[in-house]
RNA sequence: GGUGCCAUAGCCAAGUGGUAAGGCGUAGGACUGCAACUCCUUGAUCCCCAGUUCAAAUCUGGGUGGCACCUCCA
């Protein structure tokens, strides 16, 4: 198929270091809190991408580190960290602050349909594994100690702006407000491997190392958990576009150091979920998330349905009117898939031509908004009834929508006379004469009182039908 | 200030040189006592200007607008 790639800027074919076997990497959540609906995009397009590839035949290993310790609100040695903020906001340690919010993350993906990653990764499990790597770094020069905290040494790179094309004085202009400099750097894009001297005493996680007590800072994390799980070659590193720099230009500059050779060939970046403010995020505005969509009465296979139609390489605007606008869209998707009649004998050579524009779709750097429109191809196409429920099924298993499942709900909402309690079933009777009677007024009203008791009543092709609200 | 991305009907959106997919909504119609469902029908010359070409939404240049990143963020 053919993937963009943030390194080369380009589409291009994407190829693994083994024939048929994927070394796929994601950044995973850091813990602290709830995740928003925006983070999900990213999840929901890194699980479509990782579903299509097994859908091509490729076996693929995919892991996911969990960030529980050393990520901070800032770099070098000045910023909190993100995980102790969190702990001290719901007076709980950090170990609980992790486990808790890392189940409502998987909990979130469930949800969603996101598979679960084949190898899930706490950082603070690997500590073992990154003093290793730090201490290499630091024996082959590509890493110093400064002020009790080890830093990686930016200038022993031929290149290290590997995804954009900064220049070290223009960094030097716009730099965000708040950043305070780290006087230990020899180099302005050097960043901390390992944190001895934090200034926050009560940091809770500490662990022994050559350089002192501390802990590790948030990059060399997934370098060392991707190195572990997926070798020395990686194939696909996937995660928000945010991350592109300095989190991924730093995770290649470590891992490149150490091993001594490319490490990652093809590199895949989701774009934002915005709002009409600008980009989403937890510190402003409407905190989404997937508990909240549930409240309003959203499927959350909506928000992920949303999330498909449009591509993962364009920025994406959430609002509620668009939520709706997908809501209207899959509902009406699931019941017409339910009016589909399982018979008939499927036509291979139609199915052959649905499926392939479904894989060209797909192929074409992940068009999942084609890919959605391949459903309805389905839908439209003259082949019987069979063929299309197993045309959908397919497709469904890399979109995963839930497509099935939905229609086999609106088909058992009509039960036929069965689970109408008593009182309904007389108001609907009443009704009926009502009705036979012409006196349409009488009628209304009693659907009125049958709504109220949450309850709908229709009139189809084939008569009454009553089912709940 | 630097770097990059984007601009298609009310909304989401496909399209990568040959005269604009699809979805939602809207409007009209069929059906229905009405409504809902379902079915049929219905809309754009593609931000602006110039250029290349027999041919451009698609390429080039210049504008305008929006967004992102430049050490919190997926």
């Amino acid at each position: 198929m053919n993937l963009y790639n943030s390194l080369t800027r380009s589409k291009d074919e994407f190829v693994t270091h083994t024939p048929g076997r994927v070394e796929m990497y994601t950044c995973g959540p850091t813990v602290y809190h709830y995740a928003h609906i925006g983070n999900l995009r990213t999840y929901i397009m890194e699980d479509v991408l990782e579903k299509y590839l097994r859908y091509t035949g490729l076996d693929v290993n995919r892991v996911m580190n969990i960030t529980d310790v050393g990520h901070l609100t800032s770099d070098g040695d000045t910023g909190d960290d993100k995980m102790l903020k969190g702990a001290k906001r719901e007076h709980k340690t950090v170990m609980e602050i992790a486990k808790f919010y890392t189940d409502a993350f998987f909990e979130d993906c469930r949800k969603l349909n996101i598979k679960r990653p084949d190898v899930i990764v706490p950082a603070t499990s690997y500590i073992g594994e990154f003093i290793k790597v730090i201490s290499s770094l630091i024996e082959n020069g590509y890493a110093y100690e400064a002020g009790g905290n080890i830093y990686f040494d930016t200038s022993k790179l031929q290149k290290y702006y590997v995804f954009n094309d900064f220049s070290e004085e223009d960094l030097a202009v716009g730099v965000r407000e708040g950043v305070e400099a780290d006087g230990n750097k020899r180099n302005k894009t050097d960043f901390v491997l390992w944190f001895t001297k934090s200034k926050f005493e009560d940091q809770e996680l500490k662990w022994e190392s050559p350089w002192g007590l501390g802990y590790p800072g948030w990059h060399i994390e997934c370098s060392c958990i991707s190195m572990k799980n997926n070798g020395e070659y990686l194939d696909l590193h996937c995660g928000g576009i945010d991350n592109a720099f300095p989190h991924h230009t730093n995770e290649i500059a470590q891992s490149e150091s150490y091993l001594g050779h490319p490490w990652c060939g093809h590199w895949f970046h989701v774009h934002h979920l915005n709002t009409e403010g600008g980009k989403m995020s937890k510190s402003k505005g409407e905190f989404l998330t997937v508990s909240l969509l549930e409240e309003k009465g959203y499927d959350p296979l909506v928000y992920r349905f949303f999330c498909l139609q449009s591509h993962y390489r364009k920025g994406l605007m959430f609002s509620w009117e668009n939520l709706d606008n997908a809501a209207a869209a899959y509902s009406k998707l699931a019941a017409k898939i339910s009016q589909i009649d399982n018979t008939g004998d499927i036509d291979k050579a139609e199915a052959d031509r649905l499926r392939a524009g479904f894989r060209a779709a797909m192929d074409n750097d992940l068009n999942t908004s084609l890919a959605v429109t391949a459903l309805y191809d389905v839908l439209k196409s003259p082949v019987s009834g069979a063929g299309k429920l197993t045309l959908i099924k397919e497709f469904d298993e890399v979109l995963s929508l839930g497509l099935l499942g939905a229609a086999e709900k609106i088909k058992n909402k009509n039960p036929e006379g069965d689970e109408i309690p008593d009182e309904i079933a007389e108001l609907i009777e009443q009704r009926k004469a009502a009705r036979k009677e012409k006196n349409f007024a009488l009628a209304d009203e009693i659907r009125d009182k049958i709504s109220a008791l949450g309850y709908t009543v229709e009139e189809t092709r084939e008569g009454t039908k009553v089912r709940k609200a």
